[in-house]
DNA sequence: CACTGTGAACTCATTCACAGCC
DNA sequence: GGCTGTGAATGAGTTCACAGTG
């Protein structure tokens, strides 16, 4: 084990957590040429610039790959920036940006062709590749994970699942046995799971994750309200469910304060937070918002 | 654009918004590139609320709470920035700014104390008043977040539950009976529902957001692949899996390129093969034994 | 003409570094 | 001495606006 059980901590740590955010790690050490043929492919000059693209444009990179596949589905085969920028969400001219940062692929005057672009964007998010995944924490939440369809069709089939009670061990959830979590390592390293999602308890969650990673997972979703210890080249993704409640929260009393303060120059408006005192606020209050 | 199919409404792109893929700015209809240059629609960037935490702040300031509560039930009644900053996974110094935005509450060569932080965040994040959530759409996932305890256990209880399935209906779930989505709008209503969570297949989403949305509901936490269209007034947050297993399957992509090429370049061979690195990349071993 | 691709301007977020206080 | 609070500096991400092209 190195240095301190091998966990970065105390450092000027990274994990961020803005709207959307992760940890960010430069030295990518490791990995082989072995396995990897998404490196194979051509596309000389997108190689370099892989790097450079903006942590906030992958996370919209893979939004408008599902917006484009739906639009080829339903029989499109060429889509301007404004149309697919409204489908995704966001305005043309970030979603140009974006795509530029990829190469261009759209034509001037026309647009882009949906089928090039879902091949490009794929190629970029290392989609070309399948990522095993394995579920560490079979409870409701891993119940559903294991269930969930988006997962394999999208390339990140589901190979193994995790819990410690011995009841669950052998069952199978989704198609695939429960095994044990004592044989994280050896079951991910012989699977080669490379996505490893915790959806354990809290308690149970660094353990779980120290597991992951020595037994090679690169990658973790991470659902335990916890902050996961992770050596550098690990790279952790949290979702919590919690955080996103109270960031609603923050914005419910966010609008209540501007109402309150807009119905004090108006004369009219609702009481407004009130400071907020524990217990049932009063039907009125909550409905009042223009609609 | 032939699409404005009605709802959408949310034009004027400035607002004091989340820079992320949230609430549509829909801005599309051509109206655009009009009146951009003269036009001095100016918008004057007014908005003179004081009140401005950055929405990075606030997202990071709901994982302090709960650092803070955890030290509290340990029996700790102190702490300097940086000894929370560590235990939330931040620096320091953008904790102490975080803070900072919700006042001055710490002592100067001591810390801060751990209740009175609390307290304070709790504040500002709306949590002293109760947010009755309903969850619609019970199936693998529905059934995890309705039995999911940290919902109650932070001040959102959840009061109402949704499913299109008459099998479903009535059958009580943690505690709730499932209301049929029909009934949205009445019951969200009645049981003053403020955060409604979409955890329904990706067709029904839009269709049961509306009505959450009739129903009195101003913020969703949505867990469906598409991109919601709402009214202005309505804060929608988006937790995507896919999206966020894409998301790490490029960071894996990116390493085994950063990999490669630093192996080209260098001419010794990537970590993998054991050439004689340094020993501060022992961590990096590990993965070794996997690929 | 319609639309992409992109430098440049701008806005938001993080980090630095130090003054001020205990 | 130790630690908070914050302006000022830097950096990341977004929007503008227009040149350039099919």
């Amino acid at each position: 084990m190195p240095e301190g059980d091998g966990r970065t901590t105390a450092r000027t740590a990274a994990s961020p957590r803005t709207p959307d955010a992760n940890t960010t790690d430069a030295s990518g050490t490791g990995a082989n040429g072995t396995d990897a043929n998404g490196a194979a492919i051509a596309v000389p000059a997108a190689r370099e610039r892989a790097r450079a693209i903006p942590e906030a444009a992958v996370a919209r990179l893979a939004v408008y790959l599902r917006t484009l596949s739906a639009l080829a589905e339903q029989g499109t085969t060429t889509v301007s920036s404004e149309e697919l920028a409204t489908a995704a969400g966001v305005n043309s001219a970030k979603l140009r940006k974006d795509l530029s940062y990829i190469g261009s692929y759209g034509t001037r005057g026309v647009g882009y062709e949906v089928e090039v672009l879902v091949g490009q964007i794929e190629r970029t998010l290392g989609l070309t590749r399948k990522h095993s995944v394995a579920v560490a924490g079979i409870g409701n939440l891993g119940h559903a994970l294991a269930n969930y369809g988006g997962f394999p069709s999208r390339g990140f089939p589901v190979s193994a699942l995790f819990d410690l009670d011995d009841d669950l061990v052998g069952v199978p959830v989704g198609g695939i046995p429960v095994s044990h979590v004592d044989d994280i390592v050896e079951v991910c390293s012989t699977r080669e799971v490379t996505i490893g999602v915790i959806a354990t308890p809290t308690k149970g969650a660094q353990e779980v994750c120290d597991r992951l990673v020595a037994g090679g997972v690169t990658c973790i979703l991470n659902f335990a309200p916890v902050v996961l210890q992770v050596p550098e080249h690990v790279e952790v993704r949290k979702v919590d469910l919690a955080v996103e409640m109270q960031i609603l929260s923050f914005h419910v009393a966010r609008r209540q304060q501007e109402a309150a303060a807009a119905g004090e120059a108006d004369g009219a408006g609702p009481p407004g937070g009130g400071a907020g005192l524990p217990g049932e606020i009063d039907s009125a209050n909550r409905m009042v918002e223009r609609l």
